[in-house]
RNA sequence: GGCGGCAUAGCCAAGAGGCCAAGGCGGCGGUCUGCAAAACCGCUAUUCGCCGGUUCGAGUCCGGCUGCCGCCUCCA
């Protein structure tokens, strides 16, 4: 397996620090208001990894932040009159219900900056005692001069940082450079006690306590936006690296932005869209597979078009998926003949190929191309083949649900295995009314009163319902 | 100003030296159908921004140019 690490700007083997064992840190969301869609790149593209490496078999360990306590919080709370810690909790159920939706499965760990007080103050001494930090009126701060190795993930100097600086520099800071590792806090401010008073930590430090916290020193994977680079991660590297004096991550992962029109979807340009806003538009699943069907390196353009396109091309695999279904319950318990002999040799040669493409940097793009491959040849076979041979269908069945225990592009019946194809926006007695109106519709069509069936279908079209006529009776879908 | 990334068909998008340049959307023709839809069959880039170079051979490596984007400031 080859991942590209942004640390030495290349594809390297992937080699865990324990054999058998993938450990991996994904920075979460700071929790002051909804996430927006590119906030949602990594969730799907580190959870889909996440998928990926258990299903080639390792014993996955991960872990997610909440950034629950930080200065836009503070900020946020004050405008809204709340208590800046029950704004976070609030925020972090709705994150849940977001991620959810989008078939994100949970952490391991969802650690919270709040809960982690005394394992951040502890490195905050250790950096102290080591003289990488020093304090200033009961701030701390990181001397970034004492780490010679600072940049080594963004790839500049201290020079050239200073020389294409554009922050103001706080004379309390002996370099320009120097970042907060904990901040006193004014009066009012959410406080915890520390041996320089009461303060709150620094953005930074948390994630190093944390991870190191729960995952220890040389853990193998830690993700994040490409925006996290510079400062985020190079900051959480000098921070951790001087306190253990060890190697901090093995592989740093970091996936590229969503731009709209062509510029990165960003709070403070104002050009996102929320989460919440796209779902009432689109299926998750839609959104999910518009997110994988782009190398997770790569910039993504968003626009409501653009999803349109892909909930086509969704469709086309749900539609496959389906006509499996309907194969395996009309199908044979036949022997196998030559027809299906070739099916299955190429059954193995998609898995092959959806692996290779996977191991090679997580490819998704590429894996997804293979399961329309995989569909196409299943449609070909139910098409020619009728009845086909149920043991057959079975071992594609098995193979779309690999794939999609890796992709989570659909819901599954956690009861009957079977996929779920139409999403949970209809149901009950709309459905019933639908059925009532398929069967008067069907009435007409034995009476040839072809005006009243095409009626039928065509205002169901409009309500964005689809009718096909088979031999076997009605199919309707959700479009 | 410093550093970095990207440019592949009408659109989206894989592809990091060598069988015919994946896949999807769209389009065209056909099978099926009462007509459709879906599915199936066939077609839809003599060519990968431009110019040089390396090589027996280059979207794929090197240099230059043009264009777009990002980071350097909170941001996934």
């Amino acid at each position: 397996m080859e991942v590209y690490n942004t640390l030495t700007k290349k594809k390297e083997t992937f080699r865990p620090r324990e054999p058998g064992k993938v450990s991996m840190y994904v920075c979460g969301p700071t929790t002051y208001n909804l996430i927006h869609l590119g906030n949602a790149r990594p969730l799907v593209v580190f959870d889909t990894i996440r998928r990926y490496l258990t299903y080639r078999g390792y014993a996955v360990t991960f872990v997610q932040n909440f950034t629950d306590i930080d200065d836009k919080i503070i900020t946020r709370a004050a405008e809204e009159g709340a208590e800046p810690l029950a704004l976070s909790e609030r925020y972090i159920k709705e994150y849940f219900q977001d991620a959810a939706a989008l078939n994100v499965l949970p952490a391991d760990v969802h650690p919270r900056v709040t809960e982690h007080m005394p394992v951040i103050i502890d490195l905050v001494v250790r950096l102290l005692e080591r003289g990488f930090a020093y304090e200033v009126e009961g701030n701390v701060y990181f001397a970034v001069t004492r780490f010679p190795e600072y940049g080594k993930l963004s790839g500049r100097s201290l020079d050239e940082m200073l020389a294409g600086a554009r922050v103001e520099v706080d004379p309390r800071k002996r370099h320009p450079m120097d970042f907060a590792l904990w901040k006193r806090s004014r009066p009012g401010e959410p406080a915890w006690d520390s041996p320089w008073g009461p303060g709150r930590p620094g953005w930074h430090i948390e994630c190093s306590a944390m991870s190191l916290h729960y995952l220890g020193p040389g853990f193998d994977i830690h993700g994040g936006g490409a925006d996290l680079i510079f400062p985020h991660h190079e900051n959480e590297i000098a921070q951790s690296e001087a306190a253990t004096g060890q190697p901090f991550v093995r592989y740093w992962l970091h996936n590229g932005f969503i731009t709209v029109n062509r510029e990165k979807m960003s709070k403070s340009l104002g050009n996102f869209f929320l989460v919440r806003e796209i779902l009432e538009k689109f299926p998750p699943s839609v959104v999910r597979f518009f997110l994988l069907n782009t190398h997770y390196r790569s910039p993504l353009d968003f626009d409501d078009t653009r999803l349109a396109v892909a909930g086509r091309a969704l469709d086309r695999l749900r539609v496959s998926a389906r006509l499996l279904e309907e194969g395996l319950e009309n199908g044979r318990e036949r022997a196998a003949g030559a027809e299906e002999e070739a099916l299955l040799s190429e059954l193995e040669r998609f898995k092959d190929a959806f692996i290779r493409a996977m191991d090679d940097d997580f490819n998704t793009a590429q894996a997804i191309g293979v399961f329309f491959d995989l569909a196409h040849r299943v449609n070909g076979y139910l098409h020619r083949s009728q009845p086909p041979v149920r043991a057959a269908l079975a071992a594609a069945r098995e193979l779309y649900r690999d794939f999609n225990r890796v992709l989570g592009l659909f819901p599954v019946d956690e009861q009957t295995g079977r996929f779920v194809f139409e999403e949970p926006c209809f149901g009950g007695k709309a459905e019933q009314l639908l059925e009532l109106l398929i069967a008067v519709r069907q009435e007409a069509r034995q009476r040839k009163d072809w005006t009243t069936a095409d009626r039928i279908r065509a205002g169901l079209r409009e309500l964005g319902i689809v009718l096909e006529d088979t031999p076997e009776g009605v199919r309707w879908r959700v479009v």
